[in-house]
DNA sequence: ATGTTCCACGAACAACGTTCGTTGTCAACG
DNA sequence: CGTTGACAACGAACGTTGTTCGTGGAACAT
């Protein structure tokens, strides 16, 4: 047989590693990063299991170990391929804030909708490539609107943990076990009733402040990531003005 | 669940079981939460097994469970346990800004002292008595700064998680493994020069942004976790205005 | 044709949370 | 005082988990 390189016409490279030409044996990399995406959107993060994952590959979990190091670089490649999901934005500095707050809603949406997927996330230094451009294009924004550096810096960072954070708090009411939105609500109303319940003598003013602390489960979620959003987005300007 | 009514001091309701008197043999619920606190502090919450936690009381895993219902519970424990070490403090109107960093920051001290024990804590919605007495305590601090209750409401979930996320990956810095803080420190500076060393054409403005995000490892923990206090309690402020 | 390399894969290992069945011991009752 | 019943203690075992090992076989290079 013949290399590939010649059959295009290309010299090959000097120094270049001989192509890998081998027939892939139906295993490899992507295949498995998209399989295990997908048995996180069917049913949460604890599915995800090496044994699982080579099952739903035809194989045994062992198989798995030749293309990827572990469960924990598994999951770290699964959470920075649903970071290329998100469009990267040009910054305009006009609009900075609309910009900035828009694309961390994006972000927070495109998290929810795997699942507990952000569970990865949390308490991580992204390092994957689509990470990366998405901590560029979000530093580039707050670039424009002409932050200080070092607000730059540390707010990238609070921004990105809370969108994290934010996100696994979301998506804990709908993945406890195989929940359903019922059972959320359910443990909604639950915890709202003990809340009420307790002594008031003790707690005058967390009773108080019931109503203000759980919201309406149906439109809280959104309602409660777009305050901290202006919070923070707030606090950031008003920090950097000083 | 563990007895909320005994917890707080509440009278007993009519037709509860009577008190169990029987002579505790050795185990406890007490000893078991207070060993398992230890084993955190000395190596991390990933050493907590009921194995192990059995063995360090002089038996064997299985005999937890007739003091405790399984390991979440445990580890609910350990936490509340640990939120009672924070001291409350009565909420004076004229200095509830400073009053309340002060307390979140005692609180973040607090966990950080746990070694990773703020994981625990991650998207939970505390129910243990002492850190509702937290929560109650923090809510009346806020509502003495005369916050709209909505923001109050939202915004000490934000804070609490604030606290807690900071807390958490403050933890990772030192608990990766059994790591010491050199450990720490090379994977700071290992990920300061990748930063450093990607394509300057595709991440400009990450590159520019290395020394402010990363910041120096010896002071950055603090610098940043205050950081964050101020732009959200500035921003709650700013939003309560409006 | 002959090595050589490397992927696939069943089996096995160690460790986990939890359950089960037995045993011993104390508290309560007649 | 003797009996009984409830329950803590505990070794063994079950079902999972992530990961490693050794074998086998297919495709490349020579």
């Amino acid at each position: 047989m013949f290399d590939m390189t010649e059959a295009i016409g290309l010299p090959r490279p000097p120094g270049a590693k001989p192509r890998r030409v081998r027939a892939e044996r139906g295993l490899s990399r992507e295949a498995i990063v998209a399989t295990a995406l997908r048995v996180i959107d069917d049913e949460g993060i604890d599915a995800v299991t090496m044994r699982r994952i080579g099952l739903e590959l035809g194989t045994g979990g062992a198989s798995l170990y030749a293309h990827i190091d572990g469960k924990d670089e598994l999951l770290e490649l699964v959470f920075d391929e649903v970071a290329g999901e998100i469009a990267p934005i040009e910054a305009d500095p006009k609009h900075w804030q609309d910009q900035l707050k828009s694309y961390l809603r994006d972000w927070h949406r495109i998290l929810l909708s795997h699942r507990d997927l952000a569970r990865i996330g949390l308490g991580r230094v992204p390092t994957g490539p689509n990470s990366l451009v998405g901590m560029e294009c979000m530093l580039s924004i707050m670039r424009a609107g002409k932050l200080d550096d070092a607000v730059i810096g540390y707010g990238a960072d609070l921004l990105s943990a809370y969108v994290t954070n934010s996100a696994y708090e979301g998506s804990i009411w709908m993945s406890g076990k195989a929940a359903t939105p019922e059972v959320g609500q359910a443990y909604h109303r639950e915890l709202e009733t003990y809340f009420a319940s307790l002594p008031p003598e003790r707690f005058p003013t967390l009773i108080s402040l019931v109503p203000a602390l759980m919201g309406d489960p149906e439109e809280d979620g959104e309602a409660r990531f777009e305050f901290g959003l202006d919070v923070v987005v707030r606090g950031l300007v008003a920090r950097s003005k000083k």
